[in-house]
DNA sequence: CTAGGGTTAG
């Protein structure tokens, strides 16, 4: 194609310079087919001729963009902004969503701007329109996660006033939805989902489901409550996965009567509890069902098997788990054989449950059989398994067994986690052998294990054990430089380290400062500051912490009742101690073994014999 | 949409 030499290019190129520009940006048309046209060249050309519309130029933009001619296409454009370029783009009259999806991310990367969020709803009206929705699923994702503070009622606005064809406008907002979940922004997406009800916008149940999981994740029960109820009024349409997600949401608040109501709920709607809804069910009442959690839990198993539900694997592991926590490891066991007895294989997490549940017990040997048992099944034990162990042996105080394990697993290959070193550095700290903890902290990097909130806990606890305010002060605040976060454990760890130097008053600032992060504290942080005010020999103090747990909603439990009542008796007030003990039994709390012990000396010490309250006694002495 | 390991209190 001798016409194409560099020599007539050249020629070429002077000729067109004087010919009108439309003439020269068609005549680059045809050569930039062939790859030919040096970017100076061009550049010079679109320099000294103002831009004209019209088919050929809209030829030559779709023909470079579509053949990723980005370099000419950047000489073409260094003279217009990209967002001006963006907007006329989108009034040529044949120009396809592809190519304008092309330009766009090209551009964002090219020219490091950052379009705006009416040219993104354009773009994403342009795509919903000829339903290239995976194409809007991945922009939206990358928008959302880029954008740092999206003004969702500017999307609304947008979407509104650019679209009126409002089948793409819900379907374009409901994916904004998934893409805020996805992307790890549940607030985000709470927001859309709010101004979705304000704007009209009809919303999927895909989207409000993965809204509703990701706010279940988060703990924000409150929200899945408004969602659930908001979806019942917009007449969102529903599924078995929405009840579900819900469901499991209040069992894991410990909701548990209102998420059975739930369950009344989905009948009514015609939808029946599949095996996910039984399991979550199960796992509420086993981890948060109280003292009577397994009796319930077993009866909701025989109930789901009465209805025609069968129970899997996940049923079972739940069900060996609950028991196992509940110090019933001989119920796990026949659980365990009766799964199999029904066809259903356990799996590594079963094994593991219970291998965990038996460590815990101290029953090393046995776990050891389970061990051989799960690798004669085929199946490879992991990072969780010997973490059990480790466990066990610490929990017996092994710890030469334990390291051996840990160094065992790291010759073996298999990564070590976070909480394999926790468990170890955790039990150091606990035999006083802060040397040793500390060796294994300075071991993490290496394996490429960061210290999370728990290692630092462990550490702090054991400097304030062996009375080092300052190493564990000076600890704590190289946690937060990390950008650790404190957390409930902390706090009390903090407050009951305070609380048993005698400092009160700084104890109750922790609280307060604690609550001011949004944490919320727990039955030990009370009972930490209850004791402390008992020790002190200020009962009335105790109580005022007492009654503010339970403004908090937090019941006192045993223990708290405990430290009251030792704290009466300790200061010689034996009638308000009697007072207490008969509130914990009116809250049907049962007393325990350091109960009895507290009211059986406080007696003796008075020279009566311990059985005043033959009632209570008889109660007692059961343990 | 459901299941497993470590940390705190008397």
């Amino acid at each position: 194609m001798p016409i194409y030499s560099p020599l007539n290019l050249a020629k070429l190129g002077l000729a067109t310079l004087s010919h009108s520009g439309r003439d020269a940006l068609a005549s680059m048309y045809c050569l930039q087919r062939f790859s030919f046209l040096p970017p100076p060249f061009l550049h010079g050309l679109v320099m000294h001729c103002p831009f004209v519309s019209g088919p050929d130029f809209e030829s030559l933009i779709s023909s470079l963009i579509s053949n990723h001619k980005w370099s000419q296409l950047k000489s073409i454009t260094e003279s217009s902004n990209p967002t001006d370029f963006l907007h006329q783009l989108f009034h040529f009259k044949h120009f396809n969503s592809d190519l304008i999806l092309s330009y766009f991310k090209w551009s964002q990367h090219a020219f490091q701007v950052t379009h705006s969020i009416e040219s993104y709803v354009k773009l994403f009206i342009l795509l919903a329109n000829v339903r290239k929705y995976p194409k809007i699923r991945s922009l939206l994702h990358v928008f959302v996660k880029q954008g740092e503070s999206i003004s969702v009622s500017t999307f609304c606005h947008a979407l509104l006033t650019l679209s009126d064809n409002s089948c793409a406008c819900n379907v374009v907002f409901d994916m904004l939805i998934s893409a805020c979940v996805d992307t790890g922004k549940p607030e985000l997406a709470l927001e859309c989902f709010r101004r979705a009800g304000d704007y009209g916008f009809k919303l999927s149940v895909v989207s409000c489901n993965s809204l509703l999981s990701a706010l279940v994740k988060e703990g924000r029960i409150g929200n899945v409550e408004f969602v659930y109820k908001e979806m019942i009024r917009r007449k969102v349409e529903f599924n078995l996965i929405t009840f579900n997600t819900v469901i499991n949401g209040l069992c894991k608040a410990g909701r548990l009567n209102k998420a059975g109501d739930i369950v009344e709920d989905m009948k009514v709607y015609g939808i029946m509890p599949s095996v996910v809804t039984y399991n979550a069910l199960i796992d509420g009442y086993c981890k948060r069902g109280g003292p009577s959690r397994m009796y319930k839990a077993d009866a909701l198993l025989k109930e789901m098997v009465k209805s025609g539900v069968f129970p899997n694997v996940i049923t079972y592991n739940i069900l060996i788990d609950g028991f196992c926590k509940d110090g019933n490891v001989a119920a796990s066991i026949r659980l365990f054989e009766e799964m199999k007895v029904h066809g259903l294989r356990p799996g590594v997490i079963t094994y593991n449950t219970l291998i965990n549940g038996l460590c815990s017990d101290g029953k090393i040997d046995e776990a050891m059989r389970l061990r051989d048992e799960m690798l004669e099944m085929g199946l490879e034990p992991n990072i969780v398994t010997y973490n059990a162990f480790i466990n066990g042996f610490s929990k017996k105080k092994m710890l030469k067994e334990a390291k051996e394990l840990f160094d065992d697993i790291v010759k073996k290959g298999i990564a070590v986690n976070v909480v394999a070193f926790n468990t170890l550095i955790n039990a150091y700290c606990k035999i006083g052998q802060l040397e040793e903890a500390l060796a294994l902290c300075n071991l993490m990097p290496e394996k490429m294990v960061s210290p999370n909130v728990s290692t630092y806990n462990c550490l702090i606890g054991a400097y304030y054990h062996v009375g080092d305010i300052e190493a564990a002060n000076k600890i704590l605040g190289e946690m937060e430089e990390k950008g650790l976060k404190a957390d409930v454990v902390t706090y009390n760890i903090r407050i009951n380290a305070m609380c048993r130097r005698g400092e009160t008053r700084k104890a109750v600032r922790c609280l307060d400062e604690m609550c001011r992060k949004g944490l919320n504290p727990s039955h030990i942080t009370y009972n930490a500051l209850v004791a402390g005010y008992c020790q002190q020999g200020n009962p009335r103090a105790a109580l005022t912490v007492k009654k503010r747990m339970e403004k908090e909603g937090k019941r006192p439990n045993v223990v708290t009742y405990n430290v009251l009542i030792k704290g009466f008796c300790g200061c010689g007030k034996l009638e308000e101690a009697n007072k207490f003990l008969n509130e914990m039994l009116e809250k049907g709390l049962i007393p325990n073994r350091i109960t009895y012990d507290i009211i059986k000396e406080e007696m003796m010490e008075k020279g009566f014999a311990p059985d005043i309250d033959g009632h209570l006694y008889n109660d007692l002495a059961k343990f």
